[in-house]
DNA sequence: CAAGTTTTTTACCATTTGGTAAAGTTACGA
DNA sequence: TCGTAACTTTACCAAATGGTAAAAAACTTG
């Protein structure tokens, strides 16, 4: 029985990585469709048949890419201290969803396209790894609603609020940049009232 | 000289609307590139080259539609009252805004692939029309606010965060489905949450 | 360094897709 | 009701696009 899937190479680990980078940039602003082969293979300096050599298909790079990158983009949810301060956690968590989308736009609407059209590609995986992560999290909440720490509310749209709030800088961007110019001091305001709104919102 | 614009006849109108129904419903779960001529088609129930008789093209389809429901997007924003009362005017807004994410959630999805993505199609209108109109709230806002009828706070980032939450129900909901299932009074929770969360932020 | 293995490149192909040409059909005003 | 303009359908096409075949090049290892 030959071993079907072997260790890969550095030049292996090195281009899938060159490809990601690549159909991420793209897939994040044109989506999954509106991205060719082409355009990849030319945005990471390589020929088509190069990338299916690495990737079966261009699915297998979207998919690649939304697992890849799931897991870093959930993990301020799980860095939530169940013992830590209440409000503090959660302000910590905003402060750090807020410098994702600071630091991470083309993540955010990748996974935002997605969502957005039905979570094709992410539906399992949402199920799966979101949900327990999703559960436990609304849990730790409840109990700090229970005990009097932050005030009492639905837990399950608090987190979609937040999410809502923070990610909304990456994937409007386009349009936020239009009603808001005058770069500079942007992200700071952003920050500022984001911080001010849920402390509003969570305190008793 | 000819007209050029002649006033479209009955069957025009009835038939652009169709095409019009069917690729709004397309757009907004696939995106521009992931929708093709034939499957709005086969969804008004015409052919390929009859589309092409009542619009130039497939774009001139998907500008028509952006422009087409952009004012009836826009026109709950519209109505805030400068001369009523500040916190109900507010409250108002973002109860029309989650019964639009409610009953239009084509239309905003179909704004947030648009803007997801960089608003390539969209980007003169958010400057001619939606930033008058936001300019003109914000200066409502900022005066309730010197006159302390709402918390002081910055009047763009308050609007920011109405439309991230309120939109969101739309434009997320294969993610909200997943994590909140057993539907029944998911539309009312949210409500009831998102009038909370406002009142709270807005009363000084 | 030679043999084998991995990686890259060139040339190509089948399908999809946006769009056209033109004949056929229907609606409608004189 | 007849002629014309509006509309629909059929048959088609060229370009774009996802993907393949196979030779060439580069790298690895005994």
């Amino acid at each position: 029985m030959t071993s079907t899937a072997r260790k890969p190479s550095r030049i292996q680990t090195e281009n899938r990585k060159r490809i990601r980078d690549a159909a991420l940039g793209l897939f994040s602003t044109h989506g999954f469709r509106g991205t060719t082969l082409d355009q990849i293979a030319e945005a990471c300096g390589m020929h088509k048949p190069n990338l299916i050599y690495y990737y079966e298909n261009k699915e297998a790079i979207h998919i690649d890419l939304l697992n890849t990158l799931m897991e870093e983009w959930l993990s301020p949810l799980d860095a939530m201290n169940p013992d830590g301060d209440p409000l503090e956690e959660i302000l910590g968590y905003i402060r750090r969803k807020m410098e994702m989308s600071r630091l991470y736009p083309r993540e955010s609407r990748l996974f935002a396209n997605e969502i957005v059209q039905g979570a094709p590609r992410m539906l399992p995986h949402l199920e799966s790894t979101l949900k327990p992560l999703f559960d436990r999290q609304c849990g730790i909440l409840a109990k700090w609603m229970k005990d009097g720490k932050i005030a009492e509310m639905h837990p399950a749209h608090l987190i979609f609020s937040i999410w809502a709030v923070t990610q909304h800088y990456a994937d409007f961007e386009a349009q936020i940049s239009v009603l808001l110019p005058g770069d500079d001091k942007r992200a700071r305001g952003a920050d500022q009232f984001v911080e001010m709104m849920f402390r509003k919102v969570l305190t008793p």
